[in-house]
DNA sequence: TTTAACGTACGATAACTATCGTAGTTATGA
DNA sequence: TCATAACTACGATAGTTATCGTACGTTAAA
């Protein structure tokens, strides 16, 4: 239901860069991008912009360069889409989808041992 | 870039229903589609025919009700929709993703023990 | 045999996405 | 000061998706 917890996939590129720089500039969000794709500054400038009508984003329009950050929570929208990921493809299927994913992403020994001991703990306490 | 491996929404939900089923109708597809949503017939006939045309889908026309079957592997789907997910919104880490999914999607206490016997078994050998 | 149910084909369309170009404004530095 | 660079705003557009309606042929049963 929620539109906000649905980017679109250009969306969340920008939002990645958001989420992991802070509030920023479109310049400074469009070079970052510029390096996994090419795509025109203003192209950048536009989705923000309907990012921000849409809720995904909030500006600071105070100086002549508005600033952006990201106004929805990260692990929020990870949470939707594993959610969504697991539904659609793994037939709801949590433990297919975690198995799935330790195959074929190939994690290494350290997180390996890390998950381990995660399920460790969430199978100890109770 | 291949478009087989990058279905939408409604396509999965199709495909879906043939992985479980297996080779169908139309007609047996929207049965069990309306029973999660509304959507006419003809919607889920037209879904089915561009899936066709993309190449997702093939189908046997010999009788009168067409019969189809998925034309690509799901679990090659899955593969490609979690590395997806994990370069989109886990940064490209492989071990978040699993350990948000471990986290929010709960998997049961055998299912966990599943998984650990897994990660057991990947750690020893080598 | 005729009509209702069933089936496919396919056009139309509204909504959404991604992308770019143009216009106009505001710094800035030579 | 004046040209250039940097910004925002925003219209236009092509492509995609999802959805439905209409047309039309075929089967089956009353």
């Amino acid at each position: 239901m929620n539109k906000e917890l649905k980017p679109t996939d250009s969306e969340l590129e920008i939002l990645q860069i958001l989420w992991a720089a802070g509030p920023s500039t479109v310049r400074l969000v469009h070079e970052q991008l510029s390096e996994k794709k090419n795509v025109f500054y203003t192209t950048t400038l536009k989705t923000m912009q309907v990012m921000t009508e849409k809720g995904l984003l909030e500006r600071d329009t105070s100086s002549r360069s508005h600033i952006y950050s990201p106004k929805v929570n990260k692990e929020e929208i990870q949470t939707t889409l594993i959610t969504k990921l697991k539904d659609t493809v793994f037939g709801g299927s949590a433990s297919q989808l975690i198995i799935s994913a330790i195959g074929n992403q190939k994690p290494s020994k350290e997180d390996l041992e890390h998950i381990k001991l995660l399920i460790e703990k969430l199978t100890e306490d109770d």
